[in-house]
This record gives structure tokens, sequence and C-alpha cells, in this order.
DNA sequence: CAGCCGTGGTT
DNA sequence: TAACCAAGGCT
């Protein structure tokens, strides 16, 4: 009787922690909440960065095998590029391997194998952004960091009911969440408004009804709840055509690693000229494959040699056919190899 | 700021 | 089925 209603309304961080002791989702890199025990960083930031725009699904058998293969951060920056890029290959954004691995060296090279405690500190790391920096600064050390992510953005835009389209709405959206943000549990509390955008306040039938937040939700109830957060109208994706080299010999299969940069920079593929407006020639097998700004149509030819093409100064290597498995491929590639050695087998 | 950068699941 | 979307970062 003694509590006034708008304090307990008002208990946003309670009310969201409590919804998480009953209902939070059990994953490899998560500790139980409080169960006392301290995340290790080293697990923390590697599955930040594996779940960047990526799902919780694809990111579980990865994470199992980098913490497996590579137990910490030591192990890792010990690690080969090449077998690194290959544990990556078809998760996707491969920058993320490439900022992996230089992020692993420089905390062992400038901060004594130990990851920085402070948002500021981690966010000076390669691959380590607003949110990264944030969430690995709450998970991992208890620190009362502001962790923006979609799910965030869309669960905070509903609540307050920011109709402002993003990513101009991300000031609003960060203003409101730095007042709720609870200096005890800062970590359980971020993990908390992710699992409830993933699991409750989901982009399309959101479940209100359950919603631990639903007392003061300003768009509780709205027919047009979904419009939110408002984003801006998508581009056109333009369709592309190449070509991929086929170059069998004894049994090998010639690949070279792309560049650096560009699409799917760093990783082995297939040889092949670059993708164009319209398709050149026509081939044995070919594969439709969709990327964030472009579809693509690769075709796949025989070719006799590497030093025939244009291939020759590319760096490349001989890998037996029958372990193109373990090549690390990107999916793309992937995808492409499988039909072709369907169609011969 | 806006474009680039993968892939697979969901609706 | 085509569109949408995901624990974003870099340039």
């Amino acid at each position: 009787m003694s509590v006034q209603t708008s304090d307990i309304v008002g208990d946003f961080a309670g009310r969201l922690l409590d919804w998480y002791d009953q209902s939070a989702r059990v994953l490899p890199w998560r500790i139980a909440p409080n169960s006392g025990g301290d995340p290790d960083p080293y697990r923390v930031w590697l599955a930040e960065v594996m779940l960047q725009q990526t799902t919780v699904a694809a990111v579980a058998g990865y994470f199992a095998r980098f913490t497996e293969r590579w137990p910490t951060v030591a192990d890792l920056a010990a690690a080969g590029d090449a077998d690194v890029m290959a544990a990556w290959a078809g998760l996707g954004y491969y920058a993320r391997a490439r900022n992996l691995l230089a992020c692993a060296r420089v905390v062992m090279r400038d901060h004594g194998g130990r990851f920085p405690d402070s948002e500021a500190g981690l966010r000076a790391l390669p691959g380590i952004g607003d949110y990264t920096a944030a969430s690995v600064a709450a998970i991992a050390f208890g620190r009362a960091a502001v962790v923006i992510d979609a799910n965030v953005e869309r669960v905070i835009a509903r609540h307050r009911l920011i109709e402002t389209p993003l990513p101009m709405a991300k000031r609003e959206i960060r203003a409101a969440l730095a007042l709720l943000v609870p200096g005890d549990r800062p970590g359980d509390f971020a993990q908390a408004l992710m699992d409830l955008g993933a699991t409750v306040c989901t982009p399309r039938g959101p479940a209100c009804a359950i919603c631990p937040l639903m007392a003061d939700c300003r768009a509780r109830g709205r027919a047009d709840i979904e419009r939110l957060p408002v984003k801006p109208p998508k581009k056109a994706k333009p369709h592309r055509h190449g070509l991929a080299h086929w170059i069998e010999q004894d049994g090998q299969l010639w690949l070279v690693r792309r560049p650096d940069k560009g699409m799917l920079g760093g990783m082995r593929a297939l040889p092949g000229g670059e993708w164009g407006e319209v398709p050149s020639e026509s081939g044995i097998v070919s594969v439709d494959h969709g990327f964030t700004h472009f579809d693509l149509t690769l075709t796949l030819v025989r070719r006799a040699a590497p030093h025939e093409g244009p291939d020759a100064a590319a760096e490349g290597l001989w890998w037996p056919i029958a372990d193109l498995d373990a090549a690390g491929l990107p999916t793309l590639y992937r995808k492409l190899t499988d039909k072709m050695l369907e169609r011969d087998a």
C-alpha cells in the first residue's frame, strides 16, 4: 500500500530482470543468470562478434568448434590466418574473421592477453564497434553500458512509441535506454532486452500479452505496432552474372585466395573473372545466390590449367577434390562445387 | 550519412 | 514466394 503504482510501473529493469530469471534462453556462451560465475571475456567477445547480424542458430556450431579448437585468446592469436578463415567459412561477413584475428593479436601484443575492461578500451579494438564494446563491457565486466542492437531498438521504439525513422531514431533510443540501465546486473539487463526482442517483442506478431513491459508500453495494443521501429525503404538489388573455373588435375582442384578487400575477402574460392551485368557463356552447372546488395548467377566452366587464363597472377593452391569440404569455401562456391560433384556422381 | 559486406530462417 | 530480417562494423 505504501508503494505508488507509478513506482511499480516505473521499475523497468526490475520487471525485465524478473522475466529474464524465468525465461532466459539457454545459450552456449551464456552462464546462468545470478549463478555468480564470471563470464570469460574471450568467450563473450567471440560470441558477440559471431552474433553480429547473425542468428543464434547459425552461430551455435561455429562457437562450439572455435572454443574447442582455440580455447583462449592466446590460442586464437597464434592460429594461422587460413585456418581461421576456413573455420569461419559459411558464417558470412568475412571481414569479421579477419578482424577477429587482428583483435586477438592486438590483445596479446598490447594488452598482455587480457581484454580491456572498459567500453572505450574495447571500442578501440578491430571489429569492435559501439554495440560489441557495450555488450562485452556489460556482460563480461559488469559495466553499466548502454547496449543497443536491433532487438533493443525495436523494444524501446515500441515501448516509448518513437516514430522517428532509423537510423535517426538512434539518438532518442539511446537517450531513453540510458535512463533505464541499472547499476546492478547490467549484463543480464542487456541480454534480457535482447531475449525479449527475440522471443516476445518480435518484428511480426509480438506477444504483448505475456510481455513484462506491457503495463507502460505505449505501443501495446496498437494495430500498427509492427510498423515500429520505422525503417527506411530498401533499394532494389541488381542481378549479376559470373564465371567460376573448374581446373582439375590428378584429382585436385585449383583454388585461389580472394583479395582481403571486397566480396568474400580473404576466403578461398574457385578462380574466375569479374562479375558483370550480362552472362558471358554457358557452362556445366550454375547456381543462384543472394548477397546483401545484389543477386548472382555463378556459372561453372572447365579450364585446362591456371596459367592459361587471367588466374596466373592469383595466389592459389591445388586442393584434393575428395577433401573439398575442408577447404573452407564460402557458401557461394560450396553450392557450386556440391552441384558439380553431384552431377559427376 | 550511406554503401558495402553473407547467409539462412521466417512469414 | 518473395520479402524481410538478424546480438553490426568499416569506410
